[in-house]
DNA sequence: CGCTTTTGACCCGCGC
DNA sequence: GCGCGGGTCAAAAGCG
């Protein structure tokens, strides 16, 4: 499919009280990063959706607000105990005292908010995830889902919740780049699409779905 | 049977 | 230094 290449106004950075509006994700092949918040990120996107251009990409906001968290948060940085994974990580070493985070070079975790308007939570995105944690977090009452792609070597992760303000709304984010191709036909793609409806925040008119996918 | 989900514990960074 | 909030692991249960 073509791009959609829905870029928002970008608005100025924001940034002064209140929630951390800005940063998106640009999709399809005339991506433009435009001024993203999160940390990392470098790669900038390289085809979230494969072959299709990624498909919509949205951002979202307000995702806690609470005290912490202007809009920037940790960046993961594989925390946990023990091994994981064999990416790259291995920074903790042994020494289960310190785990300072050195890391050289491999860190680059772009991450991509999706904000949508279905009825599921999970949508289809062509990809096997397996759901690896639950969590509730301090401002809404539905709890976040960790997830993580399947594929061997690939160690993108996702992370979907509702907003406890519009249970309408999920909210999900991705994380890292998958290094495989998608084992559903996209055709399923599109069939997504017609279960949720791309909301944004904040211009709000975006037209209405549907006529930008066609 | 294999794999996914479930769920409590653990761990870590940051704020106080 | 302690506590909170959030992210991940790992063991057992569930489901195809």
């Amino acid at each position: 499919m073509e791009n959609y290449h829905m870029l928002f106004g970008a608005t100025q950075p924001s940034s002064s009280t209140s929630n951390s509006y800005n940063f998106l994700a640009a999709g399809a092949g005339g991506g433009t990063t435009s001024g993203l918040q999160l940390r990392d990120h470098d790669r900038g996107q390289q085809q979230v959706g494969h072959s299709h251009s990624g498909g919509p990409s949205f951002l979202a906001a307000e995702l806690s607000n609470s005290s912490k968290d202007g809009g920037a948060s940790p960046p993961a940085a594989a925390a946990g105990r023990g091994e994981s994974s064999a990416a790259a990580e291995a920074d903790r070493t042994a020494a289960g005292g310190a785990g300072k985070r050195k890391s050289e070079k491999k860190e680059r975790r772009p991450r991509y908010a999706f904000q949508t308007r279905s009825q599921v939570d999970i949508l289809d995105d062509g990809y096997r995830w397996r759901k690896y944690g639950q969590k509730a977090v301090k401002n809404n009452k539905f709890p976040r889902s960790y997830y993580r792609c399947t594929h061997q070597g690939c160690n993108v992760k996702k992370q979907v919740q509702r907003l406890s303000r519009d249970e309408a709304v999920v909210v999900t984010t991705y994380e890292g780049t998958h290094t495989h191709p998608i084992e559903k036909s996209n055709d399923n793609f599109e069939h997504i699409l017609t279960q949720m409806q791309i909301y944004s925040g904040m211009g709000s008119n975006f037209s209405s779905s549907h006529n930008m996918f066609h």
